[in-house]
DNA sequence: GGAATATATTTCAAGCTTAAAATTTTAGGT
DNA sequence: ACCTAAAATTTTAAGCTTGAAATATATTCC
């Protein structure tokens, strides 16, 4: 039944976005579920670590929470739990008594590596269908969502990550 | 050719995610963000009182939480917030005293009908750009990665390596 | 130096979320 | 009736999340 009134651009846009929401949640719900069923883990830690893991000098606490856009207050506790398993430590920032400087310990290191690399493959099942050419359809067109241009621009592609 | 390694399908379908994701949580942190500043409210209980006023004889617990995918204990102490703001009820359920069926209040009506509107207001401003095909060819694609359609291993293309 | 201001971080209160355990009530089987 | 299993819901414990208030330290400006 395709009950859809002709002038609902509107309605359409809302059911994409709650499209997009379920996609993504679905995914997550996923995701989540298996950190903590294979790993005792948790989407906030891997996301922390996988922060940590690209920084192996360490991060400091403000550097985190932006990083990953969420509150300071935020980070202090994952980052508490984080080191209560021995899987990262605090370090004093020399010339600054306020900082800490945050830093994955031997441990850490090795748990990430495992998690990064099963992580990887569940979303390359999760998306087993998606080809290069839907991949980069998708991707501009939530560049689109994320970017929205002023004006119409004929781009080619090469937007970048971060 | 930009300097994209060779066999690194695995990744790109890792990148199409980070994408994914921080799309959908760019736009839920936006309307969480407007809710909270111009109504005082949450996401969980616009969702709730959006399967409500659906129903306006009521739902179970159980069914609000089956419908919304989340767990009882969660749906719990959402209405019950509900309740307490006086935009929600609860009645009994003739015949069956386990059960209880949520109702919205007419004070709760009105307040959802004017959170849906600026809701739809707000979706349809962030997705503003996206025309008829736009938002079809998104959504035919966020359904391909929600319900795989599997089709026999016929590809030998791409084993990934790593 | 000393006051005011800015920065880094933690603490707090409130709400969301889940899985697991507990409660209450209903339904079945004997 | 009695015993057991199933169903609807709440409670509990733990963790995530935020914004705002509190702490502690650093910097800037007279």
């Amino acid at each position: 039944m395709k009950s859809t009134p002709p002038s609902s651009l509107s309605k359409d846009r809302l059911r994409l976005w709650l499209k997009l929401l379920k996609t993504s949640s679905a995914i997550e719900a996923e995701l989540r579920r298996r950190l903590r069923d294979q790993f005792g883990s948790t989407l906030p830690r891997f996301d922390v670590m996988s922060a940590l893991a690209r920084s192996p000098e360490g991060l400091k606490m403000s550097e985190i929470s932006t990083l990953l856009k969420v509150s300071n207050g935020n980070v202090t506790g994952i980052v508490e739990r984080l080191v209560e398993d021995g899987h990262a430590l605090r370090l004093a920032v020399p010339g600054d008594r306020r900082a800490n400087r945050v830093k994955l310990t031997a441990a850490g290191s090795k748990a990430f590596a495992e998690l990064a690399a099963e992580h990887e493959g569940w979303i390359n099942e999760m998306l087993g269908e998606f080809g290069p050419e839907q991949i980069e359809t998708l991707s501009d067109l939530l560049e689109a969502v994320l970017h929205p241009a002023e004006k119409d621009e004929k781009s080619g592609s090469a937007a970048n990550a971060e």
